[in-house]
Parts: C-alpha cells; sequence; structure tokens
DNA sequence: CGGTATCCTATATGATACTG
DNA sequence: CAGTATCATATAGGATACCG
C-alpha cells in the first residue's frame, strides 16, 4: 500500500480523474466497470480462453466480455493472443502496464470481500433506523 | 501496496466477488460505480458539504450525488453529518472502513492517471492497425 | 443550502441466433 | 471455440421543477 503522503499528494500530471473531460476517467470506467474489473482480475493468476474467462467471471454474457476485453485490449492493458488453428484457440493476458492495475484492483477487491460482514451490519443497522422513522 | 502473495492467495472468506450472487460484488459496484469512487476519493482528504462535493466531482448531478451517498452511506462508507441550521449544512466524511477503501481506490486512480500517456499511446496503436485492414 | 420528485433519454446489458 | 449481429429491455443518468 502507497504512504498517506503520496495518495494525497497533488501529482501535477497533465491528468486529473476529478476533471469531466479528463480521457483517464474513460480509462478508470473501463478498468472499474461493471466486468472490466473483474475481467482484470481473473487474468492475474495466468492467461485464459475467452470461455474460460467467461466461465469465471460468473454471469457475464458472451457480448459483455467481448466488449469489455475490447476496450481493455484498446487501452493496452489485455494483450490478445489467437492462434490460428482449428478450433481457433484464443488467449487473453494481461500486460505489463494491465498487470499493474490488476494489482491496485486486487487490493480493492480483496478488502472489500474482507469487510463484507461490516458492511451487511451497517446496512441492517442503516434500513433499522429508517424503517422506524 | 500488498505483496504478491497476498494478491493471490485465495482468501478463503464467505465472500467471493466473482460469483455471482455473492454481496460483495454490489458494495464493490458501489465504489467502483462512475461517481461512487470520485466521491469517495474526493472525501479522502477531508469531510465536504454536499455541494462542495458536486463542484469537486465535475460533471455529476443532484440527483446522482444524492444517490451515490446514500448508497456510500448505507454499506457504512460514508457519514452523514447533518447540523439543525438555517441554512442547513451537512457534512460528509469517509468513515474509517471507507478510509480504507478510497486508499486503495486512490491507489488505482493515481496509477491510470500516472499511467494515461502509455493507454493513449496503445490506443493510436492499436486504432491505426485496426484502420489499415 | 441540501436535497426530493418527476419525466425523459441514452446507454448498458441480456437473450437469441448466426458465422468462420 | 470464439466470437458477431440483431433485437429487446432494464437501468443509469440528466434536466427541470419544487420543497423544508
Amino acid at each position: 500500500m502507497d504512504t498517506t503522503q503520496e495518495l494525497m499528494e497533488a501529482q501535477d500530471l497533465p491528468y486529473n480523474v476529478f476533471a469531466k473531460a479528463c480521457p483517464s476517467r474513460v480509462t478508470l470506467e473501463h478498468v472499474t466497470g461493471r466486468w472490466g474489473g473483474l475481467t482484470m482480475s481473473a487474468l492475474y493468476e495466468g492467461s485464459l480462453r475467452f470461455n474460460e474467462l467467461r466461465r469465471r467471471v460468473d454471469g457475464v454474457s458472451e457480448k459483455m466480455l467481448s466488449q469489455t476485453l475490447h476496450a481493455l485490449e484498446r487501452d493496452g492493458l489485455v494483450r490478445r493472443d489467437a492462434q490460428p488453428t482449428n478450433p481457433p484457440r484464443v488467449d487473453y493476458e494481461l500486460t505489463p502496464l494491465g498487470r499493474g492495475v490488476a494489482e491496485r484492483l486486487l487490493s480493492l477487491i480483496h478488502f472489500v470481500e474482507g469487510r463484507m460482514d461490516d458492511v451487511l451490519e451497517a446496512r441492517r443497522n442503516y434500513d433499522e433506523t429508517r424503517g422506524a422513522l
């Protein structure tokens, strides 16, 4: 984990996700979108074929997985390796850049998974308090 | 940043975001949604009032900010502090749990902002290659 | 100021069928 | 297997008006 200092410091970079028109916002949406984050996380452990990925990311449709992979590939986060065999074999793997993103996504995901009991308790508390009003 | 070992290890927790029905997926969507991540990141530096937040998160509508804050409050990630003054003053701040999430979100955001030049180059390369076909 | 309610539209997503 | 194409729908999101 980065230090608080690193997290707080303005970076003086040309990109600022808080600005509506900043291209970083689009990429952030690709990696944090409904399927983007899960897809990249699934690929963290190694390359996977299209249908392996589909089974791993429970609930994703062919269409959405295809769309998600295209966006990630275009952003240079995922590499597509198609073998011209029959039947075809296509492997997807993270690029070095993609691994950097995936590490941070996994850190977030594991943190959330590990705190779900607290989250669910907060929800019960919230609903209860509201329902009583 | 966590170690690779921590990132890869199965956690043997009851929550697994890869499972379609896991409640962790909903919370992950709250914190990685279009406005959830930016909202929590904005609050990392300190509490903000509703309209301060709205200006900080460029492009968010009143409706979506309100909706986002309710979801985050319900999950126990944000605390709402309303003073019964006139005019009203409402401050939003991260809970300790929310800070844990925000730190990891900021790590991801800063990483993406810092690599946007690589991403944009990858896109140009991708579009060029495809356009030539 | 800090919202909520309503209406309307855009986009995301899903289901199904089809192809190399 | 690894997708694409098409159609239908759900949901996200925005604009506006209004309220305590």
